[in-house]
Parts: structure tokens; sequence; C-alpha cells
RNA sequence: GGGCCGGUAGAUCAGUGGUAGAUCGUCCGCCUUGCACGCGGAAGGUCGAGGGUUCAAAUCCCUCCCGGUCCA
């Protein structure tokens, strides 16, 4: 719906009074404004190449971090207020990983207007991440990132309140060009467009210099609901200074990397044994890598041919000093990355925004291979954290974790190649591979989706075996093929067919967490819900279970099995109607909603134990608190140890020791989060202008809807019953507080004492005497094998065959077991190979026969000899022809006629 | 959250219902001035745990534990 979009959305007065002209694009044609009336292209790449290089239209060359405070600063002499930046891993949205740009840290709660900004107008440069462009990145120069740092003055203007809006937008964005930096303002573009983003939409312009496009000004205004757009409740000035692009236009070096890490990407060619490239053949290709559209291989060619040309150099000599040079880039990029991913907590994992940091650790250990050079990847994180200290100090105290858990995933990383290829190498031995000489796309997919390993290195891999590999153009979506039935459940509507007039519930476990009784009116009821005016149940939310307990009407007890909460309504799951309009009485199952309360406090415990032990990338990942016991996931690279297990223990036990109060409030949201931080949000996304605060005193506070105890004390034990790996990098942590964890220590000292009596041996011993007890089963079992051996021996040399047809036959009923009568039968054909053996067992009715090899040659079969003699005597058994094995009934026993079963045998000789 | 693959000797693994194996490593012996190689021999196993089916389970079924991996 492009009809918002017209001309006068961007025709400001500050461009009429400033003597600027719209004009059309001759190779784009997209509308621009200029103060160069001859200008005929938007000056944009890729209508233009890069022209600042060696020709930078500043005053003067800035480094990153002065190019960073020039904005701020200038910024802040206009009455904006400079804040902090936020992660970059976006925990208050449920919608991306990552910061993707400085107005996501402002998403949803203060573009929705729920919330107002912490401050109006302000000033911020925000390190964000966007990794749809990585494959692209070093190709360009500069233009594609992973990193960089969107630099932004925001102003949120409501009906009540305006701030500013297009016109002071555009002026100051032209005012810092022009007069801070000195760019020559007939120089600036200002393109119309159109952005949409996060369903906000509205028209903005984009600043172009010299073939670069510095800045885009966004103007949201609308909301986009279906095909329509609707008014937002605040105009939000959001803008987007490329704080690199600013630093490289102002250096006019060949590349944007050059101008970011100025004498880092020096030592990373160093550390790589690399010479960077001649400079003109550099800015050569660098010039019209802006031009290039990465999606299309016609424009690459195209570029490819035009550099060549201009430098009179054939393209392979040009590819072959630049590549390399590229790959190098890409690796300055992505370490930034990593290092910023892991500096804000991020643990690798295979699920989430996990799966990225160790998608690009590990592209970085392949973008070295690719150099063929090796360097521990947790040096160039070192050298990154060096280069980036003084302006992001916060990183550096987070070193040890970041270079510790990225050496941690190379190690795992190499593990699975190196497994990976002995699997490869076990599958090119399968005949059918040998013989069509390669791998089928199945195979190749299950390679992949069972091992992880990309079909590229499987290619690779196979064909320096003759074995061919060819990748299919669908693959990726192959693979999704694969796991197509995985259904996503639906959230039922528990509301469905309940008025929708009805008031929100008075949530009186709120306001009196204390109340065990209330009295209230039924406002809605069917079959099995109820709807009341108040309620102290509460509903399940949190990783809390719900509370259970009566409702009496009038005498009559409803049982109330299950609570529930969606849009302000609490819905009781009630195993009988009441009448609308009645007034109950309701009781809740104190006992449960104690433990419920106690689990959560606990939980909250155990997070700020984790974390002072674990590190601060410790999080939530989920918790569930039942009545039994209670589970925490949290965030860690590794497994815990047992002495890490026991040490987040005693402090949590330490916690409840020391009584400390857990004060639960509503705070406005601003507060709570520059008091608090992002950490508050363990629990997950938090919607509303207030929200409820849990603090534990000096330990942990987290936005909570849950119960809580009032004094750690009331917990009175915690204790970890056990830990589980539920995937890379998430851990859960089962425990039991209060009275449940005296029965759990209850229990535990119930199996002591009773193996105590099993062993017959008081508890101090149990550990020595089931070592003995072990060591001596061991002992026995050889013991027991070697008599075998000897009762073997010694019957065979008693035992007199008889000869039918050449064959000897060895047979009887013995006192031995199964095994033992296996030992002789197979001692007997190892000594004779024409023997035929069948042996019963008096002990358990067993039948065994083997035969020696010559006997097997001439077509005795063992195991038709056991299932034609057991089927005589009602057994059952079978076997082959070398060994057959079966069971008749103890008490067919005394029955055993040899004559019949040597006729038998008879028979199959003379066949 | 939903799949898939795997767990057998110290290591790497073979073993599709019928006597638990191979290679490397270890130990002993031979050969050798010595070492490496070579030759001969030996030790080394709760077949991840528990339950079930079966005359018979490493093997089939169920539950659990551990590791790997993919998708959302």
């Amino acid at each position: 719906m492009i009809y918002l979009i017209n001309e006068e959305v961007y025709r400001l007065n500050f461009f009429m009074e400033n003597g600027f002209v719209r004009k059309e694009c001759k190779s784009c044609k997209r509308h621009f404004w200029t103060l160069d009336p001859d200008r005929e292209l938007c000056g944009d790449s890729p209508c233009v190449p890069y022209y600042f290089i060696k020709n930078p239209p500043t005053r003067r060359a800035y480094n990153i971090n002065e190019m960073r405070e020039e904005f701020l600063s200038f910024f802040e002499k206009k009455n904006h207020k400079r804040i902090k930046r936020y992660p970059v891993i976006a925990r208050w949205r449920d919608d991306i990983f990552f910061t993707i740009a400085s107005i996501a840290c402002f998403q949803p709660h203060v573009t929705s207007g729920e919330v107002p900004p912490p401050y109006n107008p302000l000033v911020i440069s925000q390190p964000c991440i966007r990794t749809t462009d990585i494959g692209n990145v070093g190709k360009t120069g500069g233009r594609h990132l992973t990193i960089f740092e969107m630099m932004a003055h925001h102003a949120f203007s409501s009906k009540e309140k305006e701030i500013y809006w297009k016109e002071e937008t555009v002026a100051y964005h032209h005012e810092f060009l022009t007069k801070q930096l000195g760019i020559p303002d007939d120089e600036i573009t200002y393109i119309e467009h159109w952005w949409e983003g996060g369903g906000d939409a509205g028209p903005d312009l984009e600043g172009i210099v010299r073939g670069l496009e510095l800045s885009t000004l966004v103007f949201m205004e609308y909301r986009k609901v279906g095909n329509t757009y609707e008014k937002l409740p605040l105009r939000i000035v959001d803008t987007g200074y490329g704080l690199e692009r600013f630093t490289w236009i102002s250096k006019g070096s060949s590349t944007a990397f050059e101008a970011i890490y100025g004498e880092l990407f020096d030592k990373f060619l160093k550390k790589f044994n690399l010479e960077k490239p001649d400079e003109k053949i550099l800015c050569e290709a660098m010039k019209y890598s802006g031009m290039v559209d990465v999606t299309d291989s016609n424009s690459l060619m195209e570029y490819k041919l035009r550099v060549s040309k201009s430098l009179g150099m054939d393209i392979v000599s040009i590819e072959r000093i630049i590549r390399p040079f590229e790959i190098v880039m890409a690796i300055l990029d992505h370490t930034k990355t990593i290092v910023f991913m892991l500096g804000d907590g991020l643990v690798p994992s295979n699920v989430q925004a996990g799966y990225f940091g160790r998608f690009f650790i590990r592209r970085v250990k392949r973008l070295m291979d690719m150099l063929k050079v090796y360097v521990p990847i947790s040096e160039l994180l070192y050298m990154q954290l060096l280069y980036w200290k003084d302006q992001f100090p916060e990183l550096m105290e987070k070193s040890d974790y970041i270079l510790h858990v990225a050496e941690l995933e190379i190690s795992r990383y190499e593990k699975t190649i190196e497994q990976g290829k002995s699997i490869i190498s076990k599958l090119i031995k399968n005949e059918e591979i040998q013989k069509n000489a390669s791998i089928p796309v199945e195979a190749l997919l299950k390679l992949y989706d069972s091992h992880g390993l990309p079909p590229e290195m499987v290619k690779e891999f196979a064909e320096s075996y003759g074995i061919k590999v060819e990748i299919p153009e669908a693959f990726d979506a192959m693979v999704s093929a694969l796991h197509s039935s995985t259904s996503t459940k639906k959230e039922e509507d528990i509301l469905q067919g309940i008025p929708s007039s009805l008031p929100p519930t008075e949530l009186v476990f709120y306001s009196d967490p204390k109340l065990r009784s209330i009295k209230a009116r039924v406002l809605y009821s069917d079959n099995n819900r109820v709807v009341l005016d108040r309620t102290i149940f509460y509903p399940e939310g949190g990783g809390q279970l719900s509370d259970i307990g009566v409702m009496i009407d009038n005498g009559r007890e409803v049982k109330v099995l299950n609570v529930k909460k969606s849009h302000g309504i609490v819905v009781h799951f009630v195993d009988k109607p009441i009448e609308i309009g009645r007034e109950v009485e309701c009781f809740i199952d104190w006992q449960r909603r104690k433990i419920l309360s106690k689990h959560h406090s606990a939980t909250h415990i155990l997070i700020g134990a984790a974390r002072r032990v674990l590190g601060d990338h410790v999080w939530q990942h989920g918790a569930q608190k039942d009545v039994d016991k209670s589970r925490l996931d949290i965030t860690h690279f590794e497994k815990i140890n047992d002495k890490q297990l026991r040490e987040i223990e005693n402090l949590a036990n330490k916690v409840i020791q020391e009584c400390r109060p857990i004060r639960v409030y509503f705070e406005d949201r601003n507060i709570a989060e520059q008091k608090f931080g992002i950490r508050i949000y363990q629990g997950g996304v938090v919607y509303g202008r207030k929200i409820r605060i849990v603090e534990i005193e000096d330990w942990d506070v987290e936005a909570c809807g849950g119960i809580h105890c009032s004094n750690t004390g009331e917990i009175g034990l915690i204790k970890i019953i056990r830990t589980e790996r539920i995937q890379d990098g998430v851990e859960r942590l089962e425990f039991v507080a209060g009275e449940q964890a005296i029965r759990y220590i209850q229990s535990q000292e119930d199996l002591l004492n009773e193996l105590s009596k099993i062993l017959n041996t008081p508890i101090e011993h149990i550990r020595k005497t089931t070592i003995n007890l072990v060591e001596e089963l061991s002992k026995s079992r050889k013991l027991i094998e070697s008599l075998r051996e000897k009762i073997a021996q010694s019957l065979y040399s008693n035992l007199k065959p008889e000869v039918i047809n050449g064959f000897q036959l060895y047979y009887g009923i013995f006192d031995l077991s199964h095994e033992e009568l296996l030992k002789l039968a197979s001692f007997i054909i190892k000594k004779d190979n024409m023997s035929i053996t069948i042996f019963i067992s008096k002990i358990d009715g067993t039948v065994i026969s083997m035969i020696g090899s010559e006997a097997m040659k001439k077509g005795i079969n063992a195991g038709k000899i056991v299932s034609n003699f057991v089927s005589m005597f009602g057994g059952k058994g079978g076997g082959k022809q070398d060994i057959g094995q079966g069971k008749i009934p103890l008490s067919k026993i005394q029955e055993i006629d040899f004559h019949k079963i040597k006729n038998s045998i008879n028979d199959m000789v003379i066949k």
C-alpha cells in the first residue's frame, strides 16, 4: 500500500528554504533532494562508484572513537541526553535474538506508547549485530558488516508533547555533516525512501555522500495492520548514522576495515603472515565494490571485468591478490562480533541465539583454514579486546570467559570434523557407493542432519578418495523437508465462549498474598470454568503452577483443579458449574501455596548463586516450580561439576540462613531498568509500563509475577538433587526446598540404611564393601570361566563317541549348566572335526549341539538337530549350521531315548 | 519444544536373535649391540543402566542416563 507515499511527505521547508531541488536519478529512478541543480545521479552506489576513496570530503580524518564522540557530543549540545549502549543480545525481545538497530532497544514497549522513553530526545551509539549479510562481509570493502554501531538521535512525540519531527531532524543531520564534519553541502543528497520494519513504517530520507549511504532518517508514524496502515500513538524520529561509514569516509581509506580497525588490521595481517596488497590495486578494486549486487552473479562478473580493465590485469591475478585480503577483513569483522556476543553473556549452543555464537566461531575457523593459517582464535579475540578496551571496558572484564569459551567451541568443532571424517571413510567403503563412486543425496542429508557435517566438507573429503559428491541446489530445502512433520502446538484459548464484556479480575493474591480465603461473586460459569470478580487463586504463570482449592457455594463444595489467566481474566477450572451471580467462599490449598512460593523464591536465590559461582553469562533459560520438586535451567557452557554444584548449594543456603528480606513491589519500567539493568528479565519478556519487581536484598532482582516468601529464612533449606544437560549450553538444576528438602534427605537416608542392611555392614563401610563386592564378582567370573575349561577338558577325556557313518557322535545328559555345555561342545569340535555333539542339561533342560568343521562340510546342521530334538520332547529351540541351542521341560528328561536321536541324525547323514 | 545418530577391551571401532571380536596400545618372550620394525604369546569386557519379549538378547521392544547433531 503505497498510497501514503507521495512527494508531499518529503517536501520539507528545510529543503525549500535552503535551495534544495527534487530530482529523479537517471540510473535507479529514485527521487532525491540536492543543492546541485546539475546532478543527474542520486549519488548512492551502485549508481556511482565510491569516489571518496583517497578523496575524503570531511575537514579531517577521524578514528572510530573520535567520530563517535563527535556525534554524541554534537547532539548533547542540541539538548539530547546521551545514554549508554544496550547489550547486543536483545533479551527484552521475543521476536529477535540480537539488537539489530538502535530503535530495537525501545521496541516494543516504548514505540507502542506503553512505556515512556528513558529520555526524550536522546542520543546513543548502539552496537548492532545483523547476520543476514554474513556471506558478503569483506567482499564489499565494508558496506556489509555483521557488527556495526548505529549512532542515533531519537525523539518520541505524542499528541500531548511534541519534541521534534522531520524539519529539525534533517536540519540536525545537515548541520552535523556540514558544519561539524566539513562535508560540502552540495555533495549531500537526500534520497526519498519508504521504510518498514518490525511492523512499523514511515517515510525516510537517506543521506548520501560520494557514493556512500551514511545515514537513514526514518519518520516512524504508522503501524502495518494487514494491508493497511494505522497511525501510531507516537511519532518517532528513528535515525541511524553508520559510525563505521562516517569514519571510513573521513579517512578515505580503500576499505572501511582500515578505518574501523586501524593498526589492528595490520596486526592481523602480520599474524597471518600476509602482505597488504598494492594500494593501487586495492583502491581500484574497492572503488567499484560498492556497485556490486552480491546476489547477482552477472553484476559480480561485470565488476570483475571493470576492475580488470581499469588495472590492466587479468581477473585471476587480481582475485589471487584480493581474496586473502577479503578473508582477513571477514575475520576482523567476525571476531569483533564474537567478542561482543560473548562479552554480553551469550553462551554458544545448538539452539537460538547461542547457535549464532557457535556459527561465527566455526566460521572464523573455516576462514583461517582457507588462508591455510593457524592462529588460536583466543589470540585474535584478545587482540580485539585490547583494541576496544578503552571504548568498551566492560568487554575486557569478560575476557577470561570470552577466550575460554571460544577455544572450547573450536575444540568441539575440531572433534566433530574429526569424527565426521571417520564416518565418511566408513561410509565410502559401502559397496553401493564404491560401485557408483558417488555418495547419494540421502546419505549426504543424513550426514548433515545427524552428524552436522556440511555437504561442502563431505564433498572435499570424499573427493580426495575419488568418490564424487554432488550437492543439489535444493539441499537446504531438502533438510527442512526432513523436519516438516514438526507440529507447532497451538495455545488453546481459555477464554473461548466467555463474554468479552467481563471486567478484569481483581488480583487479591498480589494485594494480600497471605489471604487464605475470600468471598467473591461468580461473573461467569459453564461446566468446567468459573470467572469471579476477584480471586486469591494464583494462576499458572512464570513457571509457577496455579493454586488449587475449593469454592463453597451455599454449603456445596466445588473443586478448583487449575487456574489460568488471559487478558486480565482469571479462569478457574472446576469440577462442576456454579450459578452466575452467586457469592462463593474460596479456600486455597495453603500447604501447596506455601511449597510453591518456597520453590519460587528458592529459584531466585539459586540463580543468584549460580551467577556468582559460574559467571555473569548465567541466565535463566526456563524454570518450573512444582510441588514435589522444581527445576531451573541456566545457560552455561559446560557441565557443572560437583564442586561447583556444592558451591552453588552452599551459597544458596547461606542466603537462606541470613534471612534476607524479599521485597515485592511494582516499579516504573525505566527506573527498574536503570537501577538493576536488563538482568531483571531472567524470566523472559515482561510487558507493561509498571513491572512487578521481586528483590532479594543484595542478591537478586527480577521482574516476576510469582508469589514469594517475604524472607529467605522461610525457605529453610535448598537441596539440589541433580543436574542434567538439556541441550548444549543449557544446564538444568533440579532442586527441592523447605519440607520437601527434608523429605528428600530422609529418603536418601532410608536408602543408605537399606543398603547397609542388605550388605550387612555399617554405613561407613558400604563404600569399601561395595568395592570388594565388585572386585570379588569380577574375580569369580574369571574363576568360573577357567573351571569350565577344566570341566570340559576332563569330561572330554571320559567321553566315548559312537561312530555313525564316519561321524563321531558325542551325546549325554549332564549335571552342567548351559555355559558349561557350550564349553564342552566347543572343546570337542575343536579337537575332532568329524564330531557331532548333543548335550542336555539336567539343571535347566538346555539342549546344545555343535558340530566339527568337516561334519559341517558334509551337510550336518546343528540347528536342525536341536530343533528336531526339542520338538520330540515338547521344547523349543533352533540355531545355525554350526551351533544349535534350545530347551526342553525338565520333566521330559527321563523320557529321552537316545536311539531315536541317533536315528534322526542317521537320517540326516544319509541324506 | 520436535527429530535423527551413537554408547561393545585403555583407544578406534566391527558384530541384524544362537560360543563377544578386530586393529592399535599394554605386558611377556623371540629377533637385535641398542632402538624401530618383524615374529610368537598373554592380560584386558556388568556389550551405558533398568525392565520386557524369547528356548535363547550386545542384537528386538519400553523407560531412563550419557554424548553428538539438525530443525523451529
